[in-house]
DNA sequence: ATGAAAGCGCTAACAT
DNA sequence: ATGTTAGCGCTTTCAT
């Protein structure tokens, strides 16, 4: 392996002359630079960041943990993340906590471990655990998508409460009165959240008595799961509304299953869009969160902090929702 | 931050007797040992990975450097990758090339400085500079889906020629004579395979004067755009394979929108099956490889050359492809 | 503009 | 079963 040393002898110089013209530090003449430079590429010289960040106490790296590395929502969200990291020279570590409160802890324990310098964080839970561990290792996090009670850190999310409520409200102005929500666990903000906004809806057109409310999982089992169970009443809904992608991908399978046609039979609207890669002929109404900007802002956000540019108070950030109308909320009046 | 240091003197102990009772290295006993746990837990030390790698020459970090991330075919094989190395003790950092030669190059410099111990690629291209570079720092490379030409490494793969021949006879044996390849890039092992297949195919049944090829990329977009193309002849083909799942989505959003019917006007069949998951119903004929196992199975070989149980020469491992067949590809004679 | 010395937190090597 | 010493490769601090 060759080391800093070695490219200061043939170099002709001292190590730390090496490490100021590397890292572009302190001054170094023309002529010095240019010997150092040649020296590095004569012996292929990869700096080791390991020793680096022993000494100077930064690995340049964030981490950025999610529940569900499958569901695009996420990837995308880890793209915002990943350019605007690269951008500022940090690199990323990714971690799936798969929904689980264990392997988000886990996942902490390593995390700090490796000496990442910030934490990207989409809660697995509303347990404050990981956070305050993160917190009193000195790890700034931001909190993305989700936000945790009791906590004091930098949050960017989008306003589940109104998305869902503009979501519901347009069942309603379409004629419907049985609708139903299927949710994620209700331990998670925005699976409360949207179930809070449906039950605005509801309130505001006089329907409060109608309330069909279901939590789960957000994975397409589960959405199945739901809707099993909700088009089994006696008098079943004629809409739904899934507080995510996977849910309304499950949702619609049983409808189909069942014989039903969606809009005519049940109208769907859901959250989350699904992206143009993976879809043939766009069907669902959507709220549509800027996955993309999520992760660019949380990330933003965090380095900000990192590099002391940020101000002390912890600040919340609400991204604007779309409501993308398609098929499946149908037009026909109940 | 809390060192071993500070944890020996707390245990009244030497550091290294914390090392070791840490990493369950040589002897202790069972009241040093308890001693030296109490003193952790009471100080919260998080013992620091970085200062251990630079002393012990070894990170228990592997790399997956893969070329889409938004591809679900690449996310189970991440999930291969991940479940086997944790396993093992291992951690995983992920990195997304987008199909760059440049990208993939830039994230082995990184790499490399990371002191990975090892790594696992779906490369970008016929290149070998990415592998030669990490030979030659002495990280050992399990290439994984694809090959490479003059490189010596271990190898997880599919027979995409035989995945290919399979999909494509399927259509002669229905009636098919005017077939189509839409293809990815030239320099890609499998892209070029698939077409290796087909050609077989169409050899063998005496319609090798009909063949119809076409490169370009794994991207929906430019499966739309080669639809488009192929589409447009005077006397266009009445079936398309397609070699990879989204160049799938492309050609089929294309058919649609040029108001053909699949598979009564045009028949479809391609390589990677798309996630239970994200599908509501199941439509394409397709040749389903094995992403979570050649995750698994590349990782394994990794470590096992890591780990110093591996044979000299380098293996390359086949998986076996399923072919599912659905609607896609049609029942009727032509 | 350059260098010497020290030390980041840990473990390999060698005692005892 | 435990400890001492040294040093991994780099950068901080303090010189010159």
């Amino acid at each position: 392996m060759t080391t800093i040393h070695d490219v200061a002898k043939r170099a002709g110089v001292a190590p730390i002359t090496v490490s100021r013209v590397i890292n572009n530090t302190g001054y170094a003449s023309q002529e010095t630079r240019e010997r150092v430079e040649t020296a590095i590429t004569e012996l292929g010289y990869i700096p080791n960041v390991l020793a680096r960040s022993l000494r100077s106490k930064r690995t340049n790296t964030l981490a950025l943990v999610m529940t569900d590395i499958t569901n695009p929502f996420f990837t995308v969200i880890a793209r915002g993340v990943e350019d605007t990291a690269s951008e500022s020279g940090y690199t990323v570590i990714y971690c799936n906590t798969d929904e689980s409160e264990t392997g988000e802890y886990k996942y902490a324990q390593i995390l700090a471990q490796k000496q990442v310098d910030g934490v990207i964080l989409v809660p697995a839970c509303s347990n404050s655990k990981t956070v305050e561990f993160f917190q009193s290792n000195n790890i700034p996090v931001v909190l993305i998508d989700r936000s945790i009670p009791d906590v004091e850190t930098d949050v960017v999310r989008c306003d589940s409460v109104s998305g869902a409520y503009q979501l519901v409200k347009l069942l309603i102005d379409l004629g419907h009165t049985r609708i139903a929500v299927l949710s994620g666990p209700r331990e998670i903000s925005t699976a409360e959240d949207r179930v809070t906004g449906y039950r605005l809806a509801l309130a505001e057109a006089g329907l409060a008595g109608n309330e069909l409310v279901y939590y789960g999982s957000f994975t397409q089992a589960k959405g199945y799961d739901l809707a099993v169970q909700v088009m089994a009443k006696t008098s079943p809904p004629t809409a739904l509304f899934c507080a995510n992608n996977f849910i309304s991908i499950g949702a619609l399978k049983l409808l189909r299953d069942s014989g039903l046609r969606v809009p005519e039979d049940v109208a769907l609207v859901g959250f989350d869009d699904l992206p143009v890669n993976m879809v043939i002929d766009p069907f669902f109404t959507v709220a549509a969160q800027p996955a993309y900007e999520m992760g660019q802002r949380g990330t933003e956000l965090l380095i900000e902090r990192l590099t002391g540019g940020a101000p002390d108070e912890c600040q919340e950030v609400i991204l604007p929702i779309e409501i993308i109308v398609r098929k499946s909320s149908g037009l026909a009046h109940f």
